[in-house]
Parts: C-alpha cells; structure tokens; sequence
DNA sequence: CAATGTGAACTTCTTCACAGCG
DNA sequence: CGCTGTGAAGAAGTTCACATTG
C-alpha cells in the first residue's frame, strides 16, 4: 500500500489520464474488475506499462483478479488532482477559446471557467453560459475578482508571452498554451503547450517515410 | 553531409517543428548564422539537443560561426516533408474544424483543405473559404473527388472510430484526432491524438504538486 | 577563438520475467 | 491458475566533453 517514492514522468502522468478516461467510459458497475492487460488496450500501451505507472502510487490491485474499477477510478482522480475544482481563466475568446468552452468533460472533470477574456470589444459584454466576457484590458482587475489557478491561452503568438507574464503576476500557476510560442515562466508555474504546427507536421513526416 | 542512419525519435521530430518555426520567426536575411544556443532558447532545449537532432540528417553547420538561416530552415522544411503540398480533410466542422481552419500557418506551410465533411444537415451546403462542406455520409464519394492524404478528425469520440475506419479505407494515410479516443488503424497508417483531457489533467497533476 | 559534430557517459524510460499472492 | 508488483535487464534519449575546423 505505500506509495513508491519515485515521481512519475511526464508521459507517465498522461498515461494515468488515458487510463481515467478508458475507466469512466467503461462506466462499470460497483463489483467489476480490469485487468492491466484490457487497460493497456484501451489506452494504448502494455500491461507491464500499466502495472509499472500504477505500482508509483501504491499497489492497489489484486492479484489473480485485477483493479477494481470504482476504487481505481476514485485513486486516478485523486492523484491527478481532480477531487477538486480548478477555476479557470479562457484569455482568447476566439475559436479555439469557444471550441473548449464547449468541451463536454470540461466542468465535468473539475474545470470551471470563472472568467473570460478577449481583446475585441465586439465580445466584450457577450455571455458563454453565464460568463460574462470581459476586455483583456482588464485582466488583473478580473482575475482579482475571481482568481484562477489556471489559464487557457489562446491568443496570437505576438501577444502571448505579454498575458501570460500578465497572468502569472495575477496569480495564475499553470497555463495551457495554444499559442505558438515558447513561454518563459518563473519557477512554480506549469506550463503545457498545443502546438498544431508541430502536430501537422510530425504527421507530414511520418507520410513522408510512409509514401516515400 | 552523409545523413546518419539514426531514425529520429518522435521526440526529436517534433523539435525539428521546434526549430523551424523558430527560423521562420526570425526571418533573417540570407547572410544570417544562427547558433544551436540561440536555436535551443527558442524551442526550449539545449544547445547539445539541438546539434544532435540536426546532426542526424547531415551536417549542415559551420563550425566557429553556426548555421545558415536559410539554408536550414530550407533543408528542414524538406525534412519535414513540407516542401510539398499534402491534401486535408477536415471531418467535424464544429468549434474545433472552425478554429483550424482559420489557423494562420495552415495552407502556408503545406497543409491545404480539400474537403469538408459534417453530420450535420444545417452546415451542409455551406462554404467555409470556398470549400463546400459536405455532408459526412457523402465521406466515401467526397474523397474519391479529391482525395486526400491526411484527415483532421474532430468529431464526438462515439462516432471517431467508425470514420476513422471509413476514412482508412478511402485512402487517408495520416490522421490528427481530437476524439478523446484511443483509433485503431491499420499499419501504415499514422496517428497523432490531441487530448485536451490530458492536457488538463496533466496541468492539474502539476498544480498539487505545485500547491501541496 | 567560437561553435559544430560526435563518441562516450549518464540518465531515464520501457520491457522482461518471475516470485508472490489471492 | 491468473494476474499483480517489482527488481533486473535492456533500450532509448539526453548530456557531457572534447577533438576539430573555419
């Protein structure tokens, strides 16, 4: 039962994420069990993986049977910091801002959009679900309002490290980062980027060994 | 100049993404150098990190000065196999599709949209930039019409496989998904998910460690 | 002298294999 | 017997350090 003392890599913790996703769409009833080897296929790594990943935060399967699923579901959530709510601040109440705004597992999962915030006054003043848009002029103001622990970014690469320095000195610890820029933050703030680019072309790479 | 017969790592891949969009950023002027130093800061990395990602595909800097602005970033776009154009389909013309579509770099770096493709009746017929959007049934004859290398699948994780499967068999060899759901394709066939779950969850992961 | 290119050292991650336990 | 938990082995990725070259 007690946990192992070695911290979990990055792609570690991505997996843990994979393997919450695959248990809440299981959905399964109280009794049931997996096994580390029906978990790898769902998330697609091996059972070794699997066990390895799980094994960093104590042993809670059984052997001859596997995980059962509502006690390994409730830990998963747990470790990855999701008994919580998490408020959130959307800066870019653009295309991507709205497309996860209306991400469905979003609040689900413990993420709250307290505040939102864009650069064009056309949006100023507009309500997603309740939540008023306000001016980017505004931000410290805002976020003094109603603090966020993290920000979605989601503005122009010109503008990105300026909020987010914003954003940092608002109090904000962690950002997700769609902007095509690589973000310099102090110590303590955690920063994850989406870069579509890198995306497209990993894939134009890989068809270009695929195609020849 | 001989390439090394190292295949790059994904990884490694992905800091080439890194690097060339560092370079077209700068914009240097064609008697420009650039140091690995210098490169590593703009993606993030380390000078070593830089020289032997670049080392895997020849030698292309000069030693005491560093590397040629444009000559690099030339033979990196061909790394990339972006000195081509490669034919998009955009499956999902929902939040996602939309703020893709309008991504600034997309049809300049090499990635055009052929086809579009919704369930939806009400955004049939529609033209997003000239291309007409076609309903999802029609997905097999839209892309015998024109047929595309890659697909960018951004519809709910329910129905992904399923198109996956249909757009594999209409000749699709590359696939950006956004479905929160691990594809199954066959060999041959590459894959690249965007999980904006584990994005948050890793952040949130991040935050209690950060926060206690 | 500055900065690359690269073997070698090192570190981290993954896979293996099997003891242990229900 | 089935499947976990985990050291040990192996593979992969990163950093070091320095010879080399313009």
């Amino acid at each position: 039962l007690a946990p192992s003392s070695r911290r979990p890599s990055e792609s570690a913790v991505r997996r843990l994420s994979l393997y919450l996703q695959a248990l809440e769409e299981i959905g399964a009833a109280d009794g049931s069990t997996i096994s580390s080897r029906i978990l790898a296929e769902s998330a697609g790594t091996t059972a070794a993986q699997v066990r390895k990943d799980l094994s960093l935060f104590g042993s809670f399967g059984r052997r001859g049977l596997g995980y059962q699923v509502p006690p390994l579901r409730d830990r998963l959530r747990e470790i990855l910091g999701l008994s919580r709510t998490w408020r959130v601040a959307l800066v870019g109440a653009g295309r991507i801002g709205a497309a996860l705004f209306e991400y469905p597992n979003f609040r689900k999962r413990g993420f709250q959009i307290v505040t939102i915030l864009d650069a064009d006054p056309a949006k100023v003043g507009k309500r997603w679900d309740g939540v008023t848009i306000r001016s980017a002029t505004e931000l410290e103001r805002a976020l003094s309002d109603t603090p966020a622990e993290i920000a979605i970014l989601a503005v122009p690469g010109p503008v990105a490290q300026r909020e987010a320095d914003r954003l940092v000195a608002a109090g904000v610890r962690a950002i997700l980062n769609f902007a095509p820029v690589r973000l310099r933050v102090p110590e303590g703030v955690a920063v994850n980027d989406v870069n579509m680019a890198v995306e497209l072309e990993s894939l134009s790479f890989a068809l270009r060994e695929l195609l020849g």
